[in-house]
DNA sequence: TGTACATCAGTGAACGCGCGTTCACTGATGTAC
DNA sequence: TGTACATCAGTGAACGCGCGTTCACTGATGTAC
């Protein structure tokens, strides 16, 4: 059977994840650096004491953001590297992913772009390890991969930095069409495509 | 004989210059979507009510900052693309121009990439304008180049927009290795000759 | 099953503080003659 | 050159407000027997 948490613990949960919730919308117009945590309280109902019984601070909130984030995107992003198929169609179907993973999360791409570069270091860093453990997975599949015959290691961490770059400012692309005509998130969707095509043919002649 | 201001536009233009710098000092540590107008002022050593003389409010600021940081870049880009020398040359100038203006205009460019896509709009499509722009020129030196002979003018905006995006990504990995030791930027300075090198050979190929 | 005590998530009052904005002002600079 | 008036960048007091944090608390849940 489940692991069953006690009503207390699962009271606290609950009430954890209401905080996070109200956080990611109140986030969706303004930076980390600017979110109160008397925001975040009033939008779910509790008193803004209550909040230290969870975060020490409205960074800290937002560091498990980052892993609520992007810490179960992991399995999602090995699978569609590795799956093994034509090269055009490989690509269609990450850019479709990603727009459908832009569609069903927009608080969190927005978030995490928003937060990459912005005014609180821990959530950065936190941002900047995840890219990185990607970056790696990424690297590992690609190695698999009877193309990369012949690349360094380095040369493949570089090519699987590119493309995680790539998706990010894809994914950033699809979250300002969001609400814009299909016509526009058509053509993202085609940009993307090509652009991923360019750096698939930069792969191929590499080593030439 | 040049413009000579009035004593009193040429205080003001100093009051306000003042401003805008004291803020991108301000904005090294948070983003402009909590920074106060009485920081500034207080920063610079004039009233809180000053700031209203100058700007309609931080936002308003962001905006003029905007300007300041990519304003002036225009011509450099365009200097830096159109160069006709040898490709693997022409990558290491950039570069190495990148790294240069990271060195020089370290808290410019952090705000760029912080305010990208930061919480405050008005300053996002001051941004997302700029960029645009850049893209546009880029393309424009591209299309005199005889290895874009054949492109479409849509697939050399996408090509374009890819420059711009990698040195706006390669501009962030050298502020991120500024206080690093020298070894560190040499691997972002050797990570991004070679990316922009794959994506060299990309496009060499585009047609094929 | 029942009892007595411990734990602890959430409360609510209180605090000192800095915020953005308003307003009438001052006095140096600009302008008209 | 001098005078009289207009302009306007910067001032300083005042306002109401929401902030983060502290503290002792309450009462439901958990635990030991």
């Amino acid at each position: 059977m489940s692991h069953t948490l006690g009503i207390r613990q699962a009271q606290k949960q609950k009430t954890r994840q209401a905080l996070l919730d109200a956080a990611l919308v109140l986030l969706e117009e303004q930076s980390l650096s600017s979110l109160g945590l008397r925001e975040v309280t009033r939008a779910v109902g509790v008193a803004p004491t209550a909040f230290y019984r969870h975060f020490r601070s409205t960074a800290d909130l937002g560091v498990a953001l980052v892993e609520e984030a992007l810490g179960s995107l992991h399995p999602m992003i090995r699978t569609t590297v590795s799956t093994a198929s034509d090269s055009a169609e490989r690509i269609d179907r990450t850019v479709e992913l990603i727009a459908r993973h832009v569609e069903t999360h927009p608080a969190h791409v927005r978030f995490v772009a928003r937060e990459r570069h912005g005014g609180v270091q821990p959530v950065r860093q936190a941002i900047r390890a995840q890219l990185e453990r990607f970056a790696e997975e990424v690297r590992d599949e690609l190695a698999k991969d009877p193309v990369s015959e012949g690349w360094s290691a380095d040369d493949l961490l570089m090519l699987a930095t590119l493309y995680v770059d790539q998706m990010l400012i894809t994914a950033s692309l699809f979250l300002e069409a969001l609400d814009a005509p299909a016509e526009e998130r058509d053509r993202v969707t085609r940009l993307a495509a090509r652009q991923l095509r360019l750096i698939s043919i930069g792969r191929r002649h590499w080593l030439e």
